[in-house]
DNA sequence: AAACATAGTATAAAACTGTATACTACAGGG
DNA sequence: CCCTGTAGTATACAGTTTTATACTATGTTT
């Protein structure tokens, strides 16, 4: 283990960089998507499932909890049956706007390529 | 399994929410922090692991590779012993810093915020 | 001759994330 | 009386990521 030793202390946790605190709010699987359909407006749960039904209910469910708990998604319950449960930004949460539009434009410019950059998967034999 | 079953087929792959193509390539374990850095200019491979020692050689590799493929990060080798290596934007990865800087920017000024939103555990018993 | 520096690679294990499947509650409709 | 719809929860397993540790190359310095 020569080479791990570098000479100073390592720190107990990691001191924050501003951008990881960010990404660790908006950058779980699918709160990307969460977040750009709830600029929208609110959402019901299976609304989101109708969207992306790739996402399990589980996760959708945990990754909801997760932005309810950082602030971003406010969580409203209405005492009906069948259950109706509606997802909207809180204030907090609208803060986050503009990244979201950042990247939702990024992507949109630059999906191809980076679609394309990541399937050269061999380029000569 | 009757739960699951929603109206429709489940496609193939996830359709692109063009948010998920931007985080799929920021959203990286040590990407934010490496973006954030070369926004400054070029860095050595040792200088980011001074940066951010809790990063071990592998993880710092394997972040740097993927973002180099992505097309974001060029790595510029010179041919001397000891090794030297230099990692910098390119000028596509230049079109991620008005993003990186927002971040940085929500970051710091709701970091604390975030924080605390995490830490209460229990509030009652 | 041994140690140092840099920028890695190799391998295995541990930790975390995500999936699959089954299950719950309750009112209304047939 | 059984089925439907909504919004979940529970459990176990599979898969992916991350960590830990050891190792490589090679020219220069001690």
């Amino acid at each position: 283990m020569r080479n791990q030793k570098i000479g100073f202390n390592y720190p107990p946790t990691k001191v924050g960089c501003p951008v990881e605190t960010t990404l660790d709010v908006i950058g779980g699987k699918w709160k990307g998507i969460i977040l750009y359909h709830l600029i929208d407006g609110k959402k019901r749960f299976n609304e989101f499932r109708k969207l992306y039904p790739a996402i399990t209910q589980r996760m959708l469910t945990l990754q909801l909890r997760e932005l309810e708990k950082d602030g971003i998604v406010h969580r409203e319950i209405y005492k009906e049956i069948p259950p109706k449960v509606e997802y909207s930004l809180t204030e907090f949460g609208r803060s986050l706007e503009p990244i979201i539009l950042l990247m939702k434009e990024w992507g949109e410019t630059h999906k191809n390529r980076i679609i394309s950059a990541r399937t050269v998967e061999k380029e000569e034999i």
